[in-house]
Parts: structure tokens; sequence; C-alpha cells
DNA sequence: TTTTCAATCGCACAAAAGTAGTAATCTGGA
DNA sequence: TCCAGATTACTACTTTTGTGCGATTGAAAA
């Protein structure tokens, strides 16, 4: 094995395309595949022990799940890079394998030679997943930061003083962060709630958070 | 124009660049430029008017960044497709972008071949970008999930009764969605208070929300 | 079996927050 | 110039929340 020989591990439940991909793998030249496990268990107990490049993961699994492997995973080896290699392309599970700790989204039907590309750009710190995938992606961060109209009628100072309600900041506080006094923090509040039709600190802080 | 063609609109404040731009994309069987333009402001002002599928957008220019500009674009033409074609490759910028609107993300060391591909995917419904670009995509999409152990050592129902206090329930409207006295209620919120170590709901509200 | 802990309920008091009404300045537009 | 709205401030009152001190039940763990 050569420095710059990337080592996989496949953990799929289907025979066919297990054996297939680490036929691939230890076919092609800078590639070794070090270890292959048909369920998640398996590849939760040996894994960490031989600590490959990259893992690729599929999801639907008998018993636990490629997710859930991931989750435990990523708490022994957080460095482990990990990419799916699934049918699946709906939202749910691209977020939640991404937010289990998964790095790249690959679909099965992604040619061989693309493979290798993607198991490359994951050893290298990227994030391999077709343009469509990505644009799921892009979508739900451009969410993440959408709205504020809920906000965005209040004066500067009015958004300041709900600024430090978020916080967790009480009256008095607030009055002693903006030299003011409690009554006009109180007055400010009102008007506060009164613009974004609420009638508590945490109903408005739920709107300033978007929630 | 055949029905395939790809309609393009330049945005790009240096002439060498968007002129070697225009001449490729024109160069090429199946794109045509349709408008060229070396500021945000005229771009706002025609590109209504041009509706290209898809627009190259600069960061860097005078007056108008490119990242206000795809803001001013997307409230005209919501689904008006963008792409960031800059140097820039940190976190800020990228994010901004995507968050502004655009939904891919090239470098302007992108091969002339690949930036054909590029808009091609853009225009498919696809979020063109290199995988490294994406890395940073996901893990900010990572980051919005983390955490949780805040409430972690919350019991079941401390967890209920914290998700309720999360949507801006008085402890009269927890007591009577959970067919609880109001002094249980009290007393959960006292013992969670305890554990997650605040002292009033909206700093318990805030943890909740890993904020 | 004893102990621990989650879940339930109560009382009392203090502190904080919410509601209502009023009003003086100041500032940027129409 | 005049006006709307932003910012400042006060009094008075009600409601909600936070805290201290108990207490019972049931289930699970030691």
């Amino acid at each position: 094995m050569t420095m710059n020989t990337i080592t996989v591990a496949i953990v799929e439940d289907l025979d066919d395309i297990r054996n297939g991909l680490a036929a691939l793998i230890n076919g092609s030249e800078g590639y070794r595949c070090v270890g292959v496990f048909s369920n998640g268990e398996d590849a939760l107990r040996d894994v960490p022990v031989l600590k490959p490049d990259v893992v690729l993961m599929d999801i639907d699994m008998p018993k636990m799940n490629g997710i859930e492997c991931i989750k435990a995973l990523k708490v022994q080896l957080p460095a482990l890079q990990i990419t799916m290699l699934t049918v699946f392309e709906d939202d749910e599970k691209i977020f939640r394998s991404l937010q289990a700790g998964a790095s790249g989204y690959l679909l099965k039907k992604t040619p061989p030679v693309k493979l290798l590309e993607a198991i490359q750009e994951l050893h290298h710190g990227g994030s391999p997943m077709s343009s469509q995938i990505a644009r799921k992606v892009v979508q739900a961060f451009q969410q993440t930061g959408e709205s504020k109209k809920q906000t965005e009628n209040l004066s500067p100072r009015e958004h300041e003083i709900l600024s430090y309600l978020a916080k967790g900041y009480r009256y008095k506080e607030i009055a002693d962060t903006l030299f003011i006094s409690v009554e006009t923090v109180r007055t400010h509040l009102r008007n506060i709630y009164e613009k974004l039709q609420v009638r508590s600190r945490t109903e408005a802080v739920l709107k300033y958070f978007n929630k």
C-alpha cells in the first residue's frame, strides 16, 4: 500500500452491490477496500479498529440503518469521512444523513469513474454530490436565513431592545446596558409587542428567531 | 436561437473577464449571451426586461455589489437562476450569496468547459459548485441541527413541558394542555431551570433552541 | 428491600412582566 | 412649517412568573 492509497470501508446489505463496489475499489490503482459489512452493527464494531480513510454507507439496512450507524461512528471517530451511497434522493433522507455527520451524498446510479472521483474528493475535504442534490441542500440552507419579515417594521431602537430580550435580559439589565430607564424599556416592549402582535417576551423572542 | 439555447447574462466589472466570458458563451453551441453589465445598477435595470435563463454574477463591484444585486433581482424575478462567479472562497461570501438567492457558486478559476456544464446544471435545477464549496455548505447545514446536549438530561416529561414553554405557552395553558395542575407545571419548570442552570423562561427557551 | 427519582399537587411570598394612560423631545419629511 | 414617528420617561394596577418548602405516589434501580 503506497502513501497515496485511499482505504475504503463499505457498508451495504445487498451482496451484489457490496461485492461489486469492493471489486471496483480493489481493482483501481490508488484505492483499497479494507472492510465490507452487510449491516450497521458489524460496521460499528470493526470500523473503529480498521480506521479507513472513507466509508461508503447505504441507508436502508436491516436493524440499524445507515443514518444511525453514522451517528454512532461519528461519536467514536469524529474525523471519519463518510459518504452516503443510496438510491434515495428525497430531502428527508439527504438532510438526516448530512446532519448525522455524512459529508457526501451519492446515488447508486453514479458511474464507477465518478464514484472513484467522489472518493478522492471526500478524502481531500470535499463534499461530493450531484448538483441536483446540492440544490436541495442550498434550498434548505436558504430557508434558515429567510423571512425576517416579522421584525422588519421595527425601529432600530426597538430592534436593539428586542435583541437583548432575545438574550434573556430582564428589563433592568436592558435599561442598564442602554443607559435608559426601565420605564422606557417597558414602553419600547409595549410597542414591539403591538407591532409583532404578541403578548409575552417568549412569543417576541420566537418571532425574533423566526420560530 | 433554437429551443435548447440557454440565454445568459453576465454581471462583471472587469472588462477582460466580462468580454472573455461573453465570447466563450456566444462561441459555444447551445448558449447565447443576451446581456453584459459592468455593474449591479445596470443589471438591475435591464435583466428584468431581458429575462435570461441564467445570470453569472461577480461579487466585488463598484457601488452595488453582487449580493445586493441578487437580492434586488430576486424580488422581481424569484425564479431567476443565478450563480456566483468569483475569486472568493471564504465562508462569509458563500453563505451570504446563497442566502441572497444564488443557486450556484463557481470560482473564476473554473475551466471553460466546466463553466458551460455548470450553466447547464443551473438551468436544469442543479446547484453547481465544487465539492470543496459544497463541504462548506454542508458544514454550515450540520451546525444548524447540532448539539442538543443542553437539554439531553431532562426527563421526557420535562422535555414536553419545555417544548410548550418554547411555544410561548403560559403555565395555565400548559397545565390545561397536559391535564395537570398549574402547580405541577411550576414544579417541573423549577426542576428544568435547575438542570439547565437558568432563571427565566426566556433563557430556558434559548437553550432549547441552542441559541 | 431500601432508595432514588420522575411525576404529581399545594401554599405563600417576592420579583418580574404586561397593560393602560399620558407626555415631553427630537428629527426627518411632506 | 407642521406632522408622524421614534425615543425618552412616569404613575398605577394586574397578571404571570420565580422561588422556597413540603408532600404523596409509583416505578425502577441498587
